[in-house]
DNA sequence: CCCTTGACTATCT
DNA sequence: GAGATAGCCAAGG
């Protein structure tokens, strides 16, 4: 373990952990709130480093799809986990049923 | 050092 | 929207 990682496994953890059922947050959403812009690509190492459980699943790409190849064991067992928890699949592309309110909504309101 | 590798992204065509 | 491209950055060889 480098030092690095020590301190960004950790602060990554802290984010995934708090993603709520049902909802899902990118790789780069993760490592901005984690404090580490741009470290997009070493949140996957991360959580592979967490020696207890994380809700790893609810982490997708940007674009809104899995980061595994469609059809591998993980893709199967990620899509699996999500649509267990509501999360509903449009192709190849997730669609969160609650989506949480944006900035625009909770500042301007639902009906605008 | 230099090069390659990722569970990535934003920005063009 | 789908590709291609160029950034990105720690790790490991």
């Amino acid at each position: 373990m480098t030092n690095f990682q020590i301190k960004f496994d950790r602060l990554v953890w802290k984010v995934v952990v708090g993603i709520p059922p049902g909802q899902v947050m990118s790789y780069g959403e993760v490592a901005n709130i984690a404090g580490f812009p741009r470290y997009s690509r070493m949140v996957s190492g991360a959580m592979g480093r967490s020696l207890q459980p994380l809700p790893w699943f609810r982490v997708v790409r940007s674009n809104r799809t899995l980061a595994f190849e469609p059809g591998s064991k993980s893709y199967r067992e990620q899509s699996r986990l999500l649509k267990q928890e509501g999360v509903r699949f449009e192709g190849l592309k997730v669609i969160v049923v609650n989506p949480t309110k944006t900035l625009d909504e909770m500042l301007w309101g639902p009906k605008n």
